[in-house]
DNA sequence: GAATATAATGCAAACGATTGTTTACCGGCA
DNA sequence: TGCCGGTAAACAATCGTTTGCATTATATTC
């Protein structure tokens, strides 16, 4: 039935001639006379001759593959970003090798020793919310793989990363809500430790001095991103002894579950309590409540730029610099106003 | 930096062996003596020997990869079906190499010609609703390599796949609206060619006949699955001269867009007129309107079964079992009512 | 026709590991 | 002493391709 694929040296041996001259009249190698060129081809495409990428990878130490792990692919933000990170991936003529660490340090750690055993030439990562140790990704840079951050970015130092400024983007929102009068704001945070959650309390600090108000941190609660966590951060602001006209949410699934409740609970939503979020959200025209607006952190950019950083990095590789700098992009975000 | 990885040889060098020696002691081989073993163990662990996959992917001819050919990864379904190929997949050691066609028959096929490249070990793949053409897929066969169709499935015969029996989930579907009383039920279909339509429409008819209902053809209308094409059907529908009173769509996706438009023409959803579908939706408790039920489709049980499929295929090329027959596991669908 | 330049090809090592076949050495036994 | 069996290790081929270097034809020139 499947008929082992021809290889190079069964072209040499038919057409009684050396397998390097097979190999560099395949490559249009400039030494290789016209005649032999075009028997050889012809009779590799007679032949449905496919080169061995196996060992081609191998004699070139390079797979062309780059790993691309993802806390949950079913996530929009991030099915965008891998589509950002396919397209420029393609383009070069690697693949993507996928990981789902589901938000596990372990899943994500073992996905890592996997894909460094398939020899990767490189990793796109977002890490998941839970990996405290970074151990493995030392032992990556031991290994010589390139690695870019992008989104969830871990607390080390002299790492390259694509990110989005979650500063300035909550800065627009804050002051988004303060333009329209309000002046008691919540903000429903993450986890107190990431990183994400550190950049959006800043942006909300900023916003409150520009405009002269004054911070108060019992304004800010926050959510372990549960819906069960979600429902009690928005409880606690709305119970408040001051009343909160406005709320920033950490993301959009925060915003849903909040609203949820909040709408239960008879608050008429974007009217009695105004909601900005960050988006993350697909199908924003069918659901029963949205956020008036949302920051957009461009997922699908994210990706491509990520991966044009490690297309860089590889590249660098190759030819063998060792230059030390740590690349760093940062995109902006900025404020989207979704029709009501 | 980056020192090189070091390999058998190395350690043989340094341990005054020969290679074999080496290899078979990490593989606890019971022609080598304890101290070679022990002394050999130790040295790797040191040097923090790992195999050279890429080598050993050469050398046996198998890369331990399966590719995956997804329509789009941002759908729920999709992103499903994936986690439970890769829950499959990573338990045996095998990664995915992922690609993404975005229902586009030309990128389906060079995606498989890069994965071709790459030696995956097989493939599973979902084609894409434009792919006419199976001459790719023939190639594969040729070059021995294993596929798995699931979901949306090629009219080819001799082919292994899982699929979800639409034709029992469409029944269901339908008899739980005459059930309810509906006697003039309209059908919003997929794209004529599509199996998946077929399979649909006689789900239909079955239904109508096992509660002796005439048939009729003009309650049956297509959409190209685009938004427009959806609104174009159900206004077709809505303006029926029979006054319809329920409404089966081809997904949820067409389900949405159906009700938006109904929502428009002030129809009360799901009272004037009820919405029945295919579940492939997130989120439904945040949607404004939902359909009153949905054909659970099980993607990632699905995805699973998939894997294991080809898992089992790839042992059995392993064993050179020459055997020609075609794998298809049928999965139940059942209807899921939601709470409104 | 010899020397020389040039074009065309072949040789062989290398990439890192696996594995079938030998070899070396030892003790035991007739 | 010589043969046998067994254990432990070495040898060598192999997987398919690339590539530096050597070698052989062919053409050019005097």
């Amino acid at each position: 039935m499947s008929a082992k694929q021809p290889t190079i040296k069964e072209i040499a041996k038919r057409l009684n001639i050396s397998i390097s001259t097979v190999s560099r009249a395949l490559h249009d190698h400039s030494s290789i006379g016209l005649r032999t060129k075009t028997r050889v081809k012809e009779l590799a495409k007679e032949l449905k001759y496919e080169p061995n990428q196996a060992a081609i990878f191998f004699q070139q130490r390079k797979t062309f593959t780059i790993g691309v792990i993802l806390p949950f692919l079913s996530e929009l933000f991030f099915s965008s970003a891998i589509s950002g990170i396919e397209d420029v991936a393609v383009k070069s003529q690697y693949t993507v090798l996928l990981g789902q660490s589901r938000d596990d340090a372990n899943r994500e750690k073992h996905i890592i020793e996997t894909m460094k055993k398939h020899r990767v030439d490189g990793i796109i990562i977002s890490i998941s919310k839970h990996t405290t140790n970074y151990e493995h990704f030392n032992r990556l840079r031991q290994s010589g793989i390139p690695v870019v951050f992008f989104d969830c970015i871990p607390n080390m130092t002299d790492i390259h990363y694509v990110a989005c400024n979650m500063v300035s983007g909550t800065v627009q929102a804050t002051s988004f809500l303060l333009k329209n009068g309000h002046r008691v704001i919540g903000l429903i945070n993450g986890p107190e430790k990431l990183y994400a959650s550190k950049q959006r309390q800043e942006g909300y600090q900023i916003a409150m001095s520009k405009h002269r108000l004054k911070y108060d941190p019992s304004l800010i609660v926050n959510s372990d991103l549960t819906k069960e966590g979600s429902r009690k951060a928005v409880k606690e602001l709305l119970e408040h002894k001051r009343k909160v006209t406005a709320i920033v949410t950490f993301n959009d699934y925060v915003a849903l579950d909040a609203m949820q409740y909040a709408d239960a609970q008879q608050v008429a939503i974007n009217k009695d309590v105004c909601f900005v979020s960050y988006s993350n959200l697909p199908m924003v025209e069918y659901l029963k409540y949205s956020p008036m607006a949302s920051v957009e952190q461009n997922p699908y950019l994210q990706g491509q730029k990520a991966t044009e950083m490690l297309l860089e990095l590889l590249q660098k590789k190759e030819e063998d610099q060792t230059d030390n700098s740590s690349y760093k992009i940062i995109i902006d975000s900025h404020l989207v106003e979704y029709k009501q």
